[in-house]
DNA sequence: GAGTTATTCCGTACGGCGTAAAGCGTTGCG
DNA sequence: CGCAACGCTTTACGCCGTACGGAATAACTC
């Protein structure tokens, strides 16, 4: 189960299919599908029910084809995952360029951050299979290389610029991964978060929270405001706190560079 | 993956669970176990080889009983799941107090956010479990309210001393998550990370990075410098960075509050 | 052409998983 | 005592990833 949320399977086969080099065989009976296909349909079946309906017989079952023929395509299921993980890639919004008007990279990182967003709520399986090694397929490294630009001339030196970009998505991928969870836990049990309160709150109301008077005061007037927690609320606040700390640092680095223009 | 249908009953056992509160029963003979044992078993293994190595039935193998009468005492895999966490919480190191000296709320978040780091990698499968819901059990409720503690009397407002901790504490949870992955597919693939590139390398080294050449330039350079990503410098880089921002919060909110000390 | 060989596709099977169902024996209440 | 509640077990179902082996097909060699 869960060795395949990680990377693994066959390395060298799975590189040569994300960039699409691998020699094509000379003889034997013609192949029904392509890969982009088998993986297409991966990536329908985990935007519509989850990652946990992907398996390899229902992938197969989807393009037609028995079980065992899938494997003819994919070497095992690890590498499928990395493939629709770089196929999934490909459609985050564009970037705004230089011809939008002039450059103001606190915007131009929170429109990052936004798009970022709202791709991973499009495609919410893509936070379960997140990898650890670097993307290395052709769209993954598009999007770092589309991140990369809006730090750049900003006086950040190439470490800085990646370390930014890192805390950026690790920022973004932790806050959606809260919201996502939410949806999937009330899709797969059918138990709204509502119906869920209904049924813990007796339960705790039964229970002497005095020893954490703190997290009581602060979980009520939170709660009051804002139900079981507001995550646009979250997702700006943090967002804004980020914005701050990397506008401490560009101030502090570049003093040459060009600063805000609001 | 996660796709333990959580019915009515089963939540409401798994709180009563939670917080120790069922009605014993009054016939029938004695079990031979009770829960924490089980959620212990549980956890050594989650611990020594992995959440994915948790299943009902190695469970009931380790406490000695067959596999079936595990669910005499869980009712299900989710609920086994929302006890181990809520027992894991109960091991975090402890915070420093007032008596300590004065305090210095910039390095009490620093050590807030250095223990939780340091408790997600003692647990690394914490990661992998996907949380019914919100934590809602004793040593979760306890570790929320010390974290909010770090927050108070700094001037912040009730919504935003829990946006603060909620930002710390998926940052922190982001982070690792790369460095807890490496780990877990070294293991699980007998692959290390320069197994890896010294595979992945030469496959690259076919592919035109050209459309890229930020990223090609940035990663070659950021890649020299610490092969293949140092965990330890990007979570203190994106630390500092909330910390700054969290800061300039702070400084603009709380005019009456204390400052830095440094 | 004929033969060889690489390749596609598929049926079967194995050992895992979570857990429903049903049976057995034990316990304590009435 | 009898009976209901309960602990524990065996059996079984339908999923999963995928190893294996066999049949059909296409292109290469002769």
């Amino acid at each position: 189960m869960a060795k395949f949320e990680g990377r693994g399977g066959d390395t060298k086969r799975g590189l040569e299919l994300l960039w699409g080099i691998r020699a094509g065989p000379r003889r034997g009976p013609k192949g029904r599908l392509d890969v982009p296909r088998i993986v297409e349909a991966a990536i329908a079946i985990a935007d519509a029910e989850g990652l946990a309906a992907v398996s390899t017989r229902r992938v197969a079952e989807a393009v037609g084809v028995s079980a065992m023929s899938f494997y003819t395509y994919v070497p095992d299921k690890a590498v499928l995952l990395d493939l629709m993980l770089d196929a999934a890639a490909g459609d985050e919004a564009a970037l705004p360029t230089e011809a939008d008007g002039p450059r103001d990279w606190r915007e131009d990182v929170r429109r990052l951050a936004v798009a970022q967003r709202a791709w991973l709520l499009r495609h919410p399986w893509i936070l379960e299979v997140t990898t650890h090694r670097p993307g290395v397929g052709p769209q993954a490294i598009r999007t770092y290389d589309r991140m990369l630009s809006v730090f750049a001339d900003l006086g950040l030196d190439e470490v800085e610029m990646d370390l930014s970009v890192t805390l950026l998505v690790d920022y973004v991928r932790g806050s959606v991964r809260n919201l996502v969870r939410a949806a999937q836990v009330a899709r797969d049990t059918g138990q709204s978060d509502e119906d869920w309160w209904r049924e813990v709150g007796p339960v705790l109301a039964q229970v002497d929270l005095s020893p954490w008077a703190l997290a009581a005061h602060v979980g009520a007037v939170v709660g009051d405001l804002y139900g079981a927690g507001d995550p646009e609320l979250a997702f700006a606040f943090g967002l804004d706190r980020i914005l701050d700390g990397l506008e401490a640092l560009i101030a502090r680095k570049g003093a040459g560079a060009p600063a805000r223009q609001d």
